[in-house]
DNA sequence: ACATTAAGTGATT
DNA sequence: AATCACTTAATGT
């Protein structure tokens, strides 16, 4: 085994180690690679072909379904110990991805060729129950996106926005644009920064340039 | 110093 | 809650 081997199933161990069995984990060692990407990197466009399947292990991935340029709607965040199942469906049946992904913070995963992940279904009893795992997962997620945009306020959508940041960045100090958080939430830059306002006037947050620091949401 | 981009404000629908 | 038409403030060249 060379040194490149041992690396990725240390890193494999970290946070699949419970959910794969030894001889899954051998195989995804055997033909996975790993990579790294920049946050606002493009993982996966609209209408691309999936050629291989991440297994995350850091950072963060923003998963939206997008009109015609410009109108967009933010599904979920794939974080570490996530995949996107959705692409698995789309692995097997050579279908072309209805999703956009991007980076949203450095990530690093391990890559598997769509190639041997079929048969993996059959063979392996934990790879069979991650699958399913995570597709019921993404799609309480997507059920939960519906709902704040159909029952919550705007405020409340806002609030949970920036809990949702803090949680995929692990870090209080949110380097974001109003601009770009009224993208996220479908609003407009000046609502957005009127109820920031609000919310700096309340207490639960700090407004610089470029920064948010939330105290308490 | 100047241009560019982010954020704040009042009025209007 | 959105949009217009501005102003003010911060930042890069």
């Amino acid at each position: 085994m060379n040194t490149q081997e041992i690396l990725l199933r240390e890193k494999l161990s970290e946070h699949y180690a419970s959910v794969f069995e030894k001889d899954l984990i051998d195989e995804i060692v055997d033909i996975g690679y790993c990579d790294k990407l920049k946050s606002g990197e493009l993982l996966i466009d609209i209408d691309d072909e999936m050629t291989h399947i991440p297994l995350i292990l850091r950072g963060a991935v923003k998963i939206i379904r997008q009109e015609k340029e410009g109108e967009e709607l933010v599904l979920y965040y794939l974080e570490k110990g996530d995949t996107c199942a959705i692409s698995f469906v789309n692995c097997i049946n050579r279908k072309k991805s209805i999703f956009k992904g991007i980076v949203e913070k450095d990530v690093e995963a391990i890559f598997v060729p769509v190639g041997r992940i079929d048969d993996w279904l059959t063979k392996y009893r934990s790879w069979r129950y991650f699958i399913i795992d995570s597709y019921h997962e993404r799609l309480l997620e997507m059920v939960e996106s519906i709902d704040s945009h159909a029952f919550m306020s705007l405020d409340d959508r806002l609030q949970k926005y920036l809990a949702t940041q803090v949680k995929i960045t692990k870090d209080k100090n949110l380097v974001i644009t109003h601009r770009e958080i009224a993208n996220d939430i479908n609003s407009s830059r000046i609502v957005v920064s009127r109820l920031l306002k609000r919310l700096e006037i309340a207490g639960k947050i700090e407004i610089r340039r470029n920064k948010i620091i939330v105290k308490k949401i």
